[in-house]
RNA sequence: UGGCGAGUAGUUCAAGUGGCAGAACGCCUGGCUUUGGACCAGGAGGUUGCAGGUUCGAGUCCUGCCUCGCCAGCCA
């Protein structure tokens, strides 16, 4: 079955994006022996959001499909940004997204004996040194994209002068920025990166996790290519500004005493969404300035905004499995993570009545102080889900939008005259309404047909439209906040604009008097449930009167008066 | 300015190694319905960045050009 556009298939011999094409071939000619091993390797520095999801579903599908493995890793090379808390949120942002790492948590500061014993035998080789010239003199004699650089005056030291000046760095002898290890490759190179890179800095600095045990830190590229290899990583899968590191990665690789196989760099486009960002920047500057209420503001594009959105992590995974994988950068729209997430949620949330905005409604001909049980499916898509009772009686409230006194055309819900049915309930005729002393609608009067109790007239009579209700003396009181895009351009910061331009001023609108049906107790914090016909919605983890709205339903009325209005 | 990477419906991706340019989301129509939801059926939407060339045949191969992204941290 599917082939084009659907990523997901696990059959062998499908064809599928680059990435996989390249680990069949593999497979086929027996690179690696027949293994596929993967890692997601984050930084500790911060919070995970939607674009890390699409990498790590990459490398854990990955490594399911082709019957591998693959581990969580922390790139924790820099003891200045990195903390011990946000490692374990990250751990807990994955596994919520549905991963478990085959072998716990690893850490790229598990590797830094090895990493230094590498670092000896480079220049053993006559293949690093140590350099005295501090940070402006090395960017200085980098040269530029059209000028080769200039050799370092410390370049031609011996492999005995430079293992003692390394151990003297490794002891302590020498203070931040006074001296660095270099890679001895080519100054001249086109490659900006192969001129002599950084390997080691001196950073007197306490690691989150080695302490005071170490005062130099390898930096990212001699670090990552060899917990790579350290740990049995066959495809090291990572974003596109890579790409240029790639040579330098394999020539660490290349002039090393390595184990096993020399793992192989693949890099793929990360994820842009529209009306949002993704920088880790700006991420913080929306946190920092207030825009939203923290890093778990159901606005935030993070792992844990989108939880207590309502995001299912299922929802999360089928999205990332449908973009794909390319080498162009791209923007996909938020609108097809939402259709995920509805999807999704049509399949498993119980349905509950909710009025947002109330509007009483009375039943004349209904006995006052009369009370009856009606039973709703908790899920018209799921009959295992059960049921629920729902208690009607004279007076209701009814969502204010379902009612007009003057409706235009193609209105099909309450208005003077008309019968609609009360969902779950009885065909109810509105008789007339009480207005306030400014004129507006203060309570809709109508009358109900006993007879209709089945949802179906006896005598095969039809009502164009369904509406929502609560019993006005059962309801439950609540809140709930609606949610609308965070930036309104699609693109934010696009064209050299600063983003924080378009931000949205009304992203959250709380609705303060929310009516709910008795059952909706039975919803547990962070929960998401469907309020029937407005959208779904997700009870606060911590704030249990308050419901985030993680997306929509699909609204054809509004749409209708988006086009009606547009004219 | 040098190097590398990339250009296919509005968007994200497909289209073995040259053989009828497709899917999903979005949009429009219709059907069905106790959610104007869901579901079902259909439709519109393409000069495959541009210009040449090779070929019976080019999204795919060749040449030139254009546009976009990344690279001159002791960040990752």
């Amino acid at each position: 079955m599917s082939s084009a556009g659907s990523p997901q298939g696990d059959e062998p011999g499908e064809r599928g994006d680059f990435i996989r094409n390249l680990i069949r071939q593999n497979l086929a000619d027996g690179t690696f022996g027949g293994r596929v091993q993967t890692r997601f390797p984050p930084e500790p520095n911060g919070f995970l959001h939607i674009g890390h999801a699409k990498s790590i579903c990459l490398n854990f599908d990955l490594a399911a499909e082709f019957g591998g493995t693959c581990n969580l890793r922390f790139d924790d090379t820099n003891p200045e940004t990195e903390r011990a808390d946000y490692a374990a949120a990250i751990e807990e942002d994955v596994r919520w997204l549905g991963y478990r790492s085959d072998r716990g948590a690893l850490y790229a500061s598990d590797y830094f004996d090895q990493l230094y014993r590498w670092a000896e035998d480079l220049i053993r080789a006559g293949l690093a040194y140590v350099d005295d010239q501090d940070a402006e003199a090395i960017s200085e004699n980098r040269g530029s994209f059209t000028e080769p650089g200039a050799d370092s005056p410390w370049r031609n030291r011996t492999p005995e002068e430079n293992l003692d000046l390394f151990r003297r760095m490794r002891a302590g002898e020498f203070a931040d920025g006074e001296r660095v290890l270099r890679a001895r490759i080519d100054m001249a190179h086109e490659n900006m990166l192969m001129r002599d890179p950084v390997l080691y800095r001196i950073r007197h600095r306490v690691h989150h996790r080695t302490g005071d045990q170490w005062c130099i830190y390898p930096t990212y590229d001699w670090a990552h290519g060899q917990s790579d290899a350290a740990e049995g990583v066959t495809n090291s899968i990572c974003t596109l500004e890579f790409d240029a590191h790639r040579p330098l990665y394999d020539w660490f690789l290349d002039h090393l005493d390595l184990l096993g196989d020399r793992p192989r760099q693949t890099e793929f486009a990360r994820l842009n969404i529209t009306h949002s960002v993704l920088s880790k920047r700006r991420l913080l500057q929306l946190v920092e300035e207030g825009h939203v209420d923290g890093w778990d503001d159901p606005r935030m594009p993070t792992l844990r905004g989108l939880r207590r959105r309502g995001f299912p992590p299922k929802a999360i995974r089928e999205f990332c499995r449908h973009i794909g994988v390319a080498r162009v950068d791209g923007t996909v729209e938020v609108e097809l993570l939402e259709s995920f997430a509805r999807r999704e949620l049509n399949q498993t949330a119980v349905r509950r009545m909710a009025v947002l905005n109330p509007l009483r409604l009375v039943i004349e001909n209904y006995p006052e102080g009369q009370v009856e049980m009606r039973e709703a499916d908790n899920n018209p898509e799921d009959p295992s889900a059960g049921a629920r009772k729902a208690p009607f009686s004279r007076e209701l409230y009814i969502e204010r939008d379902d009612f007009m006194l003057d409706p235009p055309a193609k209105f099909y819900r309450l208005s003077p005259g008309r019968e609609v049915r009360l969902r779950s309930g009885y065909f109810v005729t509105c008789t007339g309404v009480e207005t306030d002393a400014d004129g507006n609608v203060a309570e809709v009067r109508c009358t109900y047909d006993p007879e209709t109790g089945s949802g179906q007239a006896p005598d095969g009579r039809k009502v164009r439209a369904t509406i929502h209700w609560v019993s006005a003396a059962h309801a439950g009181e609540g809140r709930a906040v609606l949610y609308e895009r965070l930036f309104a351009d699609p693109h934010p910061g696009a064209d050299g604009a600063d983003p924080m331009e378009s931000l949205n001023s009304d992203s959250a609108r709380l609705i303060g008097n929310a009516r709910f049906e008795p059952a909706m107790a039975d919803i547990a914090p962070g929960q998401v449930v469907q309020f029937e016909r407005l959208g779904y919605f997700a009870r606060d983890p911590d704030t249990p009167d308050l419901f985030h709205r993680t997306v929509g339903l699909r609204d054809e009325w509004a749409r209708i008066q988006k086009r009606q209005s547009a004219r």
